[in-house]
Order: C-alpha cells, then structure tokens, then sequence
DNA sequence: GACAGCCTACCTGGCGTTAGGTAGGATATA
DNA sequence: TATATCCTACCTAACGCCAGGTAGGCTGTC
C-alpha cells in the first residue's frame, strides 16, 4: 500500500492546517475530524502525531513563539533603530493578514482562553509576555536613544501597542479589511513622534 | 407543581446567562445544557423561549445593540463637551469589566465570527459599526469644536479607538490586570491632547 | 377550555479518543 | 543471503459522551 506521508512531513501538515483553522474558527470549533478529512488521512491516525487534542495546540504555541522570538531575533540583528524595529514589528502582522485573511494567532487563543487546557493557557500567556517585553525593550532603548518619543513607562505602553494591534487584526478579519490593521499600526507610530 | 418563572422572568435570565457564557467562553463553546442547569429548567424548556440557539444568539446581540445605543443617547444629554463623551465612552467598558471580568461581548462575538449563523454575524457587524459611527460622530464634534485635537480622519480614528479598546480588554481578561484596559483609555485619551 | 411554562423521553450527529490491526520498510542475526 | 524482528504510518471499528433539537404530555392559572 502507498504511504501517504513518505517524507515525513504529516505532522507539519496537521501543525500548519491546525494553526490554520484555529486563526479562522478557534480551538473549540475545529475538531481532529476537520484535520484528517483535509489532509487525507483518518482521524486516528492524527493520534499518532499528536498524543491529544489538547497536545496538538501546545505544540503550536511553542511553534508560535518559537517563530516569533526568532523573528524578534531578525529584526534585531537588522537594525539598531527603534522607530525601524517598531515598524518592522508590525510588518509582521500585515504579513500575517494578507497571507491568512484571518485573525492573530494569539488573539483568537486569548478569546479561547476561558475553555483552553491550563497548559496551553500557560503558553498563551507566554507568548503575550514574549511580545510585549520584545517591545518594551524597543521602546526603552528608543526613548533612551531619543529615537522615540513618548510618555509613560516603556511596560505599559508595550502592552497597549500590543493590545491595540491584537483588536485591530480581529476587526480587519470581520470587516475583511487590511485597512483597519495598518490604520492601527500608523496611528501607533505616529504617536512616537 | 411550582411554575420556576412566575414573574416571566426566565426569557430575560436565560439572555443574561447567555451573555455571560458567550464573554467567558464564545459561541461555540457553551450549550444549552450549560444554560439549564445553571438556570435551574431541563434543555427543552429553553426552547420555549427561544427557538434556537441561533435565535438566542441574535436576540443576544440585538438587545446589546440596543444597550449600547441608549447608552450613546445618554451620554448624548449627559453633555455636549466631546473629551467628556469619550471618556463616558471608555467608562462603559470598565464598568462591564469589573462587572464580569470577561472579554468584551462585541471581541468575543468577532473572534467566532467565522462560525457564527450568518444573521447573527450581521448583527455583529451591525453592533461595531454603531459603536464606530458613534465614536466618529464625537470626533467630528471634537474637532470641530477643537475639544479634540488630532490628525486623520475621525472615521479612522474611531475604528483605531475601538479596535484599540477591543483588543485591551482581551489582554485584560487573559492577564485578569484591569490596568491593561484602563492604560490603553488614559493612552486614548492622552493622543486628543 | 385555553394557554403558559415547564416536563420526560428521545433523536441524530459530531466530538475526542482508543483498541487492535496491517502493509511495508529498516535492521539485526544466522 | 535468508529470515526474524521491529518500526513507521497509517487503517477499521468502535467507545462514551455531549451537542442542538423535537414530540408530546403534564400542571397550574385565567
């Protein structure tokens, strides 16, 4: 009998179709079904990749936050300006939007929150925390190197930015306009001047 | 036997319940069983009073819709200056806050967006755009008025406003920190200077 | 007697998950 | 080189449970 997954790369599939359908519906409104029946495989057999359901989503998470500390680490490595690393920042969710059409990763998994497995929320909460320190480290040192110009501490002004964003890609996927995210993204950087 | 809903109250208890159920955990991830053992009726008898789940949903969003715009009325006749009538705007979402320390029920509503009846999904929309119109309305008058002060179009703005607040109190639920959704109002408030 | 408001009893279908099995490739041993 | 064993990646079939929803009956009030 032909493999279906001859170069090994299934679990990938189910990580890439999960992430996928979480951003469009949320975790509780997908179910191991949806991922067999568009990859081609039966629902048993995503057990084999994926102990639980409740596993399948901490993976992705930590795949989520490893791709962004290392996007964070690019950006780094690319400037040393802050107003640059601000916008490159939300470079990042344009990208995102137009390739995905869809909510943020991260906000449909705080709206789950309440019903998400206690470690997956751990996770959740992990992934906010990697983003607002990345950015309340940009903001310090742009405040610092008079690249930025703002009021009020570093710390929280990284939560809004992100809170702000975060609102703005849920309202860009209901209205199915971009507009919405990178109007948010200006209004942001337009405050730092 | 004992009628449970002697003052025909129950419709309206099973509306506050739900509203409750859909901030804490979305559309997909509550049921009518949910509703029945907290309400104290069986799962038939919520069909007496709404004839889906669907229905009740609109129902639902339709009652907030209504919430909402005498709220703007309100603070319509509260008073003309337009900073006062955006800070009486923010306030609401405080008070519902530190009432259910829940997600806002318009975020959580978009985030299920996806899988949400398409009725319901146009109310949704309908609830954003009466907050958003109303919002533009106050900055138009704010600038006019030169009350408010700031660059771009008060449309935009207003839809930046909301989504900025939508987004906040998501991160205030997920971190249960209030401050995550006032400090994103003082920042608001703080760019019409 | 009509109706409101609830009930019991049930249906269909989907959920996450598991047990047990199988084809075929890889590896180890004689 | 032939055979035994193990592993990978899937399968079929089913489990118990819960979802939304319905038909029809009971009870108390007007």
């Amino acid at each position: 009998m032909k493999k279906v997954n001859q170069e090994g790369n299934t679990s990938q599939a189910i990580l890439e179709l999960s992430q996928s359908l979480i951003q469009e519906r949320g975790y509780n409104a997908f179910s191991v079904r949806d991922l067999s029946k568009e990859i081609g495989i039966k629902p048993a057999s995503i057990y084999y990749h994926f102990p639980s359901k409740a596993d399948l989503a901490h993976s992705l998470v930590i795949r989520q936050r490893e791709k962004f500390n290392s996007a964070f680490s690019e950006i780094d490595a690319q400037t040393d300006n802050s107003r640059k690393k601000l916008e490159l920042y939300l470079m990042l969710f344009f990208d995102d939007f137009r390739k995905t059409k869809r909510i943020c990763f991260c906000s449909m998994l705080a709206a789950d929150f309440a019903s998400l497995p206690i470690r997956v929320q751990e996770e959740v909460k992990g992934l906010f925390s990697d983003h607002e320190q990345w950015l309340a480290k940009v903001l310090e040192e742009g405040k610092k190197s008079k690249v930025l110009n703002f009021k009020g501490s570093p710390d929280i002004r990284a939560k809004n930015i992100f809170a702000a964003i975060e609102g703005s890609t849920i309202s860009a996927c209901t209205f199915r306009d971009e507009k919405r995210l990178t109007s948010v993204a200006e209004w942001i950087e337009s405050m730092f001047k």
